[in-house]
DNA sequence: CTAAATTAGTTTCATATGTAACTATTATGC
DNA sequence: GCATAATAGTTACATATGAAACTAATTTAG
């Protein structure tokens, strides 16, 4: 029965095992911002990247942060709405939307990144300074490796 | 002024990388059942887990692929619409329903659990064997760490 | 034994997300 | 130059998801 070498373990199946993780760290991170700031898991990642890059157009945005520019839209409707980010206008290509945080998203922006950064820290408690960067280099290989599969199906 | 040491940058803060991640591949994993034979994530989960661990109930599967209540009854419909679980009664408490694989449901998942081992073996192979292992166990003692912060907070 | 509390599962409602169609603007081909 | 194609962004529709209310069955307290 050659099928013996064909059962699924889930609980160590590779891409189960990265989705649950992931998850159970995405929502311990969303605790932290979501009720004392409001703010969704896009609007926030919106708000990082413009945080750390200048001004970015909507779908340079999107670019960073690997979020469809629908998505992107709709968080940045928000942000504007409560006024945490600003649109400048590209006079050569008015096509093009420059946005950047207003001085209240910077404010927020600063409250949040040392909150981010602590749970990171703390997660990390568990990893020698070696292990994180092996961590990370294993993680930054894995995810070349299935984007390369992915191109190439 | 200490915030410099306070810039956050997202492609190499862990939740987002593990967000990246997880999502790329579960996508990935996704394209290679979802045309041929109509699943959807959470479907597949489902049927993972009857195929694996013989009867389970809702909650149980639940607990297994750690997916809420309400994910699992939806997912359950679905697959009993097509015939590809079952469900039987619990004498001792009819509350419970326990639900396997249908013959149907066997064949399928005997056709997707090489697919699925396929692609993982794909995405293993930029990692020696030592190194397999090395992620795996980082990632546990992430996970680990996860919900203890999780659970403490 | 009976009322209250618990548990399994479903349904409902409100929100989130993805795909595709749409508007506005700019670039290209002839 | 003008019709066509391409690009940035938004809107619309259809589906997916989560929280909370609900039903049915069982357990527990007194």
């Amino acid at each position: 029965m050659p099928n013996a070498l064909q059962a699924l373990e889930l609980e160590k199946f590779l891409p189960y095992r990265l989705s649950v993780l992931a998850q159970l760290v995405s929502e311990s991170l969303h605790d932290l911002y979501t009720q004392p700031f409001g703010l969704s898991v896009t609007q926030w990642r919106v708000m990082a990247a413009l945080g750390r890059f200048a001004p970015l157009t909507a779908s340079e945005v999107g670019q960073r942060i690997i979020m469809d520019k629908v998505a992107v839209s709709r968080a940045v409707a928000g942000l504007l709405k409560r006024g945490l980010i600003e649109r400048a206008t590209d006079r050569s290509d008015r096509r093009r939307v420059p946005l950047r945080l207003s001085a209240h998203g910077h404010a927020m922006h600063a409250r949040i990144v040392p909150l981010a950064l602590a749970y990171q820290e703390r997660l990390y408690e568990v990893l020698s300074p070696v292990e994180r960067l092996s961590f990370d280099a294993l993680s930054d290989r894995l995810f070349a490796r299935a984007q390369t599969l992915r191109s190439a199906a």
